[in-house]
DNA sequence: GATGAATGAGTGTTCATTCAT
DNA sequence: CATGAATGAACACTCATTCAT
């Protein structure tokens, strides 16, 4: 009935309709919360005559929420992944790979905030959409610490296990910025960084003095 | 109207239905989320006759979601604080707050999970209920933290910051505990512990060679 | 299953309880209006253990209403009657009937508040309570126009409308007097009677036989 | 949401839609009470599928029943003012009004039973849509009043006072309307119109023997 | 493609009434 | 006689979804 999200055979008015929509539930969600994020609302925000023209649309809320995770995936790993990317070092890569989320979070609160209450709200989001990508990310992070354990540059340690610890420093983190708005970015940032520093790196040239 | 939640003069039965019912609140919002966890499906699993019973025995969805929340503080309260009240020194004060509340998350992962999703989907929730308690959490925390740092324990950092950090490592912990379900618990708090060590230690005997 | 209202066979207690549910019942009535006065409000203020006292002791909240309205006409019938009574011209037993049952509104405004508010509230209440009641008062009103207009001191009009349209002016000043709490009673029925007056005395001739 | 009440930018279909729900309102009004006037019973008068159309139309109960108050009164309105605004005298613009009103209540007695009932119903009826409205019309009577006070038509009365009780008997007449269906209503017109001459006119001719 | 009217299941909550104790 | 727990129907209201036009 609808024109399934195959994104190839869309036309495209077709598209920006989806991107119109997705732009305003990102919105709407992070303005209201998940609970309260209705077709109609949404809707309102976009501009459309009626909340059926979203069901027009998409398939389900599912669906469209989905797409939102979608998009909101899809800024993120356009801004950080250079960040990280350019790195010699394996240090510096996990560096650039902090800072780099947490400016991101900084600059796309609504987005970031959207997802937070997706994951929230909808009981499956996490299973369904962010996991997988989550998976990925994961696993690209602990391939960097193994980089850097080869390297001497880092103790150690489990490296899938730290990937994990990290990943969620840094969700703490966007709790943190979502939760207190006003909260000193730069210092945070400093400290968690030197945390981190202080969490993997090797113990310098001190073999001997171990405890 | 109801019978109030002075929990001085409850009826023998009257705190057993509450009981009974907070219980079956934190089975069904664990399972289904908190937006799906109707009256009616509470009633359901409680095993009684309609939801309205639910209102007799609550004034609010508020009043009984502000119960769960206070039984899972409760029982979380019982369980961690004479993990870390018997330590002698500031780190493994620290220590028996990390393993504690690891503990705590696993062996009673239905009521964080129910508790997780009421602070996700329940607007003030936070504020309300979780708010106070977790500022207290936090300025115990910190407090163990300055003590280290005076003992000579800890390294030089902004305790404050530190403990929210630490505070969201634990938050990560029960994260993953609750979506990987099969995740090896043992190595990973090891492997925390292990993290948090390094991260806050002291550089013993190396002030000179400091970075 | 219940004691019924055949008022022969009640216990003193019976009775006692009775009385007291439905003097709480007129004063919730006040209160709240009909709409709120639940069973719970009612046994609040009755001082009862529950609700369902009141059930056990009324068939029907039609029959505890019922016993409300009773009470109301009951303690007016007392009030108002002896007024117009010791009256020797029809003109002063009118005039007697005015000011008395404006005197009793006055002084009994909780009880005619309630009466108000159930006959306004209650679909069934006029017909099945008040109807005859109010016959039967009418009937009496009109005889005394007659009276008045057989000893010449009223002018021709049809006693058993005038005597309706008597009756609604009391109305309205109940219900003046219920809106406007502060109103000047005093000056509003001197005003009331000389236009009571003026409606119904015979013309003329009356310079010398005035009152 | 809805479409809201600006008249202006309603549908066709939207427009006929709250008439019909207006109209239907009325008829369960007048038949069960306010009380029982649930949105399932006007939508099963209003032929509608389910109450929860009444509700998309209607921002609220209180929306919908204020409608029914605007419509009774527009209604009113329309049919009575030009039976007093062509009158000359104080006189004939008073009886014009009387036996306007009259009439009015006669044929729309289903509009004004629903009105009553909800003024009595309604703890905030009167102050929020009658009590204007009731306030302009007394100020309109009183006017009338004092025209006919100046040009030595009426006797000496506060003439607020008097327009309040005149009020009254109009409020007591719809009751007895309304009450007893089957009354004679050109006599009970005819005499209160009589009546109420009585009560106000000046003595004629008579003005050397004023008391 | 888009619109707006409609649907119907679902929400939390109230309440008169019942009944075992 | 009295209690308090329980019942179940009813309430206003919300919302994703459908569909004729």
């Amino acid at each position: 009935m609808q024109p399934k999200p195959g994104s190839a055979d869309l036309t495209f008015t077709e598209a920006a309709r989806r991107k119109q929509i997705v732009a305003a539930a990102i919105e709407t969600i992070a303005e209201l919360g998940y609970a309260k994020a209705s077709f109609a609302q949404i809707a309102r925000r976009a501009g459309l005559s009626s909340p059926g023209l979203i069901s027009y649309h998409f398939a389900n809320k599912d669906d469209l929420i989905g797409q939102v995770v979608a998009e909101v995936y899809r800024v993120g790993g356009e801004v950080v992944r250079p960040n990280s990317a350019a790195a010699t070092s394996a240090w510096s890569a996990l560096r650039g790979y902090l800072e780099g989320s947490l400016a991101f979070y900084d600059t796309h609160r609504g987005h970031l905030l959207a997802l937070v209450r997706i994951l929230q709200g909808h009981p499956e989001a996490l299973s369904r959409w962010a996991g997988p990508r989550n998976a990925a990310e994961l696993a690209g992070l602990a391939e960097v610490l193994v980089r850097g354990q080869r390297a001497g540059e880092f103790r150690e340690f489990d490296p899938g296990t730290v990937a994990v610890i990290i990943r969620q420093l840094l969700s703490g983190a966007l709790q943190h910025l979502l939760t207190q708005p006003a909260a000193d970015l730069t210092g945070y940032t400093r400290e968690l960084v030197t945390l981190c520093e202080h969490a993997v790196a090797a113990p310098r040239r001190r073999i001997k003095e171990q405890r």
